[in-house]
DNA sequence: TATAAACATGATCCATATAGTCAAGTATAG
DNA sequence: CTATACTTGACTATATGGATCATGTTTATA
């Protein structure tokens, strides 16, 4: 249902939010080591990050990414949508029988209630949850 | 975010369930062509529906399938199920960080709404909004 | 009884997407 | 000037889903 590859990539935001700013930058390699993410393939990752503007590129040695954005604008969708979840709708998309169109309807109400609970949860939400342990404090 | 493969089971059983009962059986070219389905797909997935024991094969000449079970007592996750919606669970089963296991909890979250939208309406449902052309009566 | 209509079963194929890798290059701290 | 670390682009491999084929069995009906 969800893709390593939006697994990975609010994994690696939750990082960098949880990294004091100003501070050094976090490197691949640390988010890398701690998780068990393969090397390369958060490079990848990155580069959707920081195309859409969220992440800062330090190169060189000592170099790394700094988050730009503030956690409390930006979604779990926002995330998962830049790294490429559900860029294809659903099927059907092209016939057309009365039948058909109904439940493509119920897909989509489908899909929209999954887009919704990521829609409610900042990437600060997140965050305040990781630095508060394991409770759970979205609906309060 | 759906298959094509659950698609196409919900607008069978909905077909079947259309069907006057005890009237003669439905043949898969019937409803193959009738919407765009491939007929060997088709065959597949009623191997599905028929180990579930919802539909009964009536082989021979004039043969098809028949519905067993009441759509009242049938939902689109149970049809979806029988023929693999979801088998496999999210990523990240098998490791375990703070963070993965949060995001973990809310994966399953994600997977849970949409479930739950399916689990809500049952066939019985479907084939009444059929029947009264488009309009939505779902949440009456 | 012969035949055509249908289902039954099992194997197989192909296209696509996802996960993951590689290599050559550039920038920068120390 | 060297090690560290990002940049870019191409590349491979595996799994899944969609779809097909071939062969066999059952049964209505002409």
């Amino acid at each position: 249902m969800i893709s390593a590859r939006v697994h990975y990539a609010c994994l690696a935001m939750l990082e960098l939010a949880s990294h004091p700013s100003g501070d050094t930058p976090v490197s691949l390699r640390e988010i890398s080591d701690r998780h068990g993410v393969p090397g390369p393939f958060l490079v990848q990752i990155f580069r959707s990050l920081r195309t859409a503007g969220w992440v800062q590129s330090v190169r060189g040695s000592q170099g790394g990414y700094r988050l730009l954005i503030r956690p409390s604008e930006l979604s779990l969708l926002e995330i998962a949508e830049v790294v490429g979840y559900q860029e294809s709708g659903n099927p059907g998309t092209g016939k057309s029988t009365a039948a058909e169109l109904m439940l493509q309807e119920i897909w989509d109400e489908m899909s929209q209630a999954s887009r919704n609970v990521l829609a409610g949860i900042q990437l600060s939400d997140l965050a305040q949850r990781h630095r508060n342990g394991e409770e759970s404090m979205f609906y309060i």
